[in-house]
DNA sequence: CTCTTAAATAAGAGTCATTCTTATTTGTCA
DNA sequence: TGACAAATAAGAATGACTCTTATTTAAGAG
């Protein structure tokens, strides 16, 4: 038993993947199964380490581009850490995320003020701003000195 | 005859090493000088190019430490690029940077909006946040289709 | 000034996260 | 049931650090 059934989401992928003249082999649907179950936020490498389990074969380089494949089509997130390794995010929803910087763990959560951020006019007149992020580093609840 | 005068920066520099114990090398002096009079936001490695012309036998490691090293005392910034280089930036009062996909360029603006955003209360609460940024990408003047 | 010593440097090796190259295999469509 | 463009596996290559080690040097003590 599943925390969700997941297979619709598995056919939207499908569909998706149709729709830009992606085929549907074995290993990018281990991958991405994989990405709907995992915890939070893994890297390429994590990716790799769980789906080499079913898939003794697969190499990390099709684990890596297949991730930035979907990522391409709006399938998962690329979610990017400074000086870190691309975390991937199979939750596609507008939100936001915390970096903790002991544990590494990428918290979500949601906030309306940084889903809007306005851009100054000045700014808007003289650059095309194609996107707007705000980054939050911290401790996370298990990271810092409790209460 | 320069832009400005730049000794001033530079006994504020030293003075600060000093009050740090950092010892006040030539490398360190001519690394900070070159960093004062480039033009905006070099990497660790166009800064070597540049003082290697003074300076023949300095290395790499030498140049990126001694960066890192002025970070810490708070004498530069580091702005961090997703999936490129550390820029440094020798500019330390508070401004946002735009990042241009095209070019590479980063360009400065001020914008007290994004000087306090803030954190929501929820967030606060359960974490403790460290630093907040904005991260705007897109194309810059020159690079956008002109009007 | 000269000595002492911890700090800094140069050179090169090592690491990490990709990213590329090439040969081989495989979905997909005719 | 092909044909063939797309995808994959394996391993080499790359970029940006980061570390190790031997050597040099800034700066305080005498
Ligand atoms: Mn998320
Ligand atoms: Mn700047
Ligand atoms: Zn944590
Ligand atoms: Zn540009």
């Amino acid at each position: 038993m599943q925390k969700y059934d997941s297979e619709p989401r598995l056919q939207h992928f499908i569909d998706t993947c149709r729709q830009h003249q992606l085929k549907i082999t074995p290993q990018r649907v281990a991958i991405y199964r994989a990405l709907m179950d995992s915890d939070q936020h893994p890297t390429a490498d994590m990716m790799y380490q769980t789906v080499r389990e079913e898939f003794p074969s697969i190499s990390f380089d099709t684990v890596n581009r297949a991730l930035l494949t979907f990522a391409g089509i709006g399938m998962v997130d690329v979610v990017e850490v400074f000086g870190g390794p691309k975390r991937f995010d199979p939750d596609i929803d507008d939100h936001h995320h915390l970096h903790c910087t002991a544990c590494g763990r990428i918290i979500d959560f949601d906030h309306e003020g940084y889903s809007h951020l306005e851009v100054p006019a000045e700014i808007a007149r003289q650059f095309k701003v194609i996107s707007k992020r705000v980054v939050l580093k911290g401790l996370c609840a298990t990271c810092a000195p409790e209460r």
